[in-house]
DNA sequence: GAATGTTCAGTGATAAAGTCACACAGAGCG
DNA sequence: CGCTCTGTGTGACTTTATCACTGAACATTC
């Protein structure tokens, strides 16, 4: 399904003239679309897919900021788009995704021509930035250990997950061996099961 | 001098237009503008003074976010206009401040006409994106010594603060015990004195 | 299939930071 | 002066981060 919805609402003409000039770009798992650094080459819409967007420290360390899915748009670039500074963040295809990279000319033109778009665009600043607020205020208060139980029970429905401790420790921005710690307490709690790079989830989890 | 840079790059008609609707609302130190949960009134344009924007997490600790001064556009709030969410954060005038409240009607219009004004929102929206970002690095990777040092540093220049433990420990979102043994052992290294309410800069600090 | 190299996981020691509990000091006030 | 309130200092303990190292699982090569 090649469309996304802040195109959808666009009257016909402006619509039509939008996807003539759009390509959809199809990336692979892994592909990283821009690292820290890079200039912006557009305003990114997912149309399918999940793109993982992680910054890392001075330090080395890495930390997930957010993730986008279907119908998603990368409201990061706009600011880069902008005042042509680089991004701070890189992006990376954790599941094969295609999107279209709407070009300066064309965002400058749908801005100014569709109010739908401007509070597509609007919206997508909006729950981003309180995606931030919310990530800032787990980092700074919450506990290891119940923030790597609740990002295990999130996908514990899935029975197991393929990931290794490494990349869990930069899904909540610490360290591997903490992760390794906290997991094997799980284990002996009797709450999953540890495998080289997986993790099976039983009792309490999967209730 | 009660203007707003993003207003001046109105046209003439435009311009004369949005004034004659916004009256400067005065606020003083320490006034809370909204907090947590509050509806949004509308776009909130700071002339001069300053305001800090903090959150409380759900363990109740707080952490300052960002600040805004003259000139500054509460980027916050838009989502909120937006989408009619309540918000995450709360505002507190930490120096007098005036400002202008945009309306929602007003502000449709001015988005819908002015390509200027929608320049200058998209950068506001950036800028703020990227303190987050850098606040969640800070907060996830860096020292809190560190931290607390590069805090005071910027303040410096003026000698002496007049800031309680409790307040610092916000600022940086940590617990008013780490404050206290962290200054203590700045001041036992001849970097500073402290006394009550009160921090006063010497030694490598003033250099 | 034995040797080798590479990635991943486990763990002890130690340092930094957060939490809890409480003592005490200065400021304001009846 | 004695009382209260707010701000600060500190010990004891828990949680998290960092460092250093070990061994296990898997892949590659001969």
């Amino acid at each position: 399904m090649l469309q996304h919805s802040i195109l959808e609402t666009l009257p016909e003409d402006l619509h039509r003239d939008a996807l003539s000039g759009l390509q959809p770009l199809r990336f692979e798992h892994g592909k990283v679309l821009f690292r820290a650094g890079d200039p912006c080459q557009g305003l990114p819409l997912v149309l399918n897919g999940i793109v993982k967007v992680q910054m890392t420290g001075l330090s080395g360390n890495s930390i997930v900021l957010y993730r986008m899915g279907a119908d998603d748009i990368c409201t990061l670039s706009i600011g880069c788009l902008m005042t042509g500074d680089g991004f701070r963040a890189e992006a990376v295809v954790e599941e094969d995704a295609e999107l279209f990279m709407v070009p300066r000319g064309l965002f400058d033109r749908l801005m100014d021509q569709s109010a739908d778009f401007r509070l597509g665009i609007m919206e997508s600043y909006g729950r981003r930035l309180n995606d931030l607020m919310l990530l800032v205020e787990e980092v700074a208060f919450r506990r290891m250990d119940e923030r790597l139980e609740h990002w295990l029970e999130v996908r514990a429905e899935k029975g197991a997950i393929t990931i290794t401790h490494q990349e869990l420790a930069v899904e909540l921005g610490t360290a591997r061996e903490v992760v390794s710690r906290l997991l094997k307490e799980l284990e002996r709690k009797g709450r999953l099961r540890l495998a080289r790079g997986k993790i099976e989830f039983i009792g309490s989890f999967v209730e």
